[in-house]
DNA sequence: GCTATATTTAACCGTGTAGTTATATAACCT
DNA sequence: AGGTTATATAACTACACGGTTAAATATAGC
């Protein structure tokens, strides 16, 4: 069993490559091959090869495999944990900072009348 | 000028480290300082102060020193923008994956009919 | 000024990563 | 079978990372 910290770390670590996050900004609006990724960057072949597996590996990406081509799509699921992390730290970060806005508000107040 | 994606490079990048995102669940509910922060885990103290640097220059750890004490807390713009990168990956891709769906649906009203 | 406390910095180790080029594998086409 | 195309694997380099221990820095308190 893999544990969902683990995923996580899989999921930001793959986030983390600004090639990567410009892969996963073209497969967005569609579907692409390796090979068509490739031609897209400066990079070598073997180079965006190595970054497909690795986001395969995080579970950003879903590659199906028909012949000779891989197909590359992005899958919902992963993206989703990562951004539910990210939620929960901010929705109880805002709540702190509410309540220290209701401190200082409070403050203010009292200092007003 | 520091680039958006190298901010985001560092967002991500620090985030996909455990460590350092259980430094960040803790700091989501008070301050703390460095030593405290270390106290709760099992590395040594120069290994969480680096991983408080990492976290300070990814801009997600405000650090406020006062006399040799090292105060610690969140700020929410860093992860604002990580946070806004997803929303809006995922946006695009709900809208794909519903052009997606009509398909789909369409098509097996097709073949329904 | 001396000692204790809070924290950083330095030096090091082992491992991982991002890139390269060259080679291998597998599928398609004639 | 032979040649081309799509992709992966291997071997290598340079560098970053996460951890350690030991030493330096700075503040606090007697």
């Amino acid at each position: 069993m893999v544990k969902h910290s683990e995923k996580l770390d899989a999921v930001f670590s793959a986030l983390s490559d600004p090639t990567r996050r410009a892969i996963i900004e073209r497969l967005v609006s569609r579907p692409a091959t390796v090979g068509d990724l490739a031609a897209g960057f400066a990079i070598s072949q073997p180079g965006i090869s190595k970054h497909i597996k690795v986001l395969e590996h995080s579970g950003l990406l879903i590659r199906t495999i028909s012949g000779r081509e891989h197909h590359c799509r992005l899958s919902p699921k992963a993206m989703k944990s990562a951004s539910d992390w990210m939620t929960t730290q901010q929705r109880f970060w805002n709540a702190t900072l509410d309540k220290l806005d209701q401190l200082l508000t409070s403050t203010e107040r009292k200092k007003r009348s």
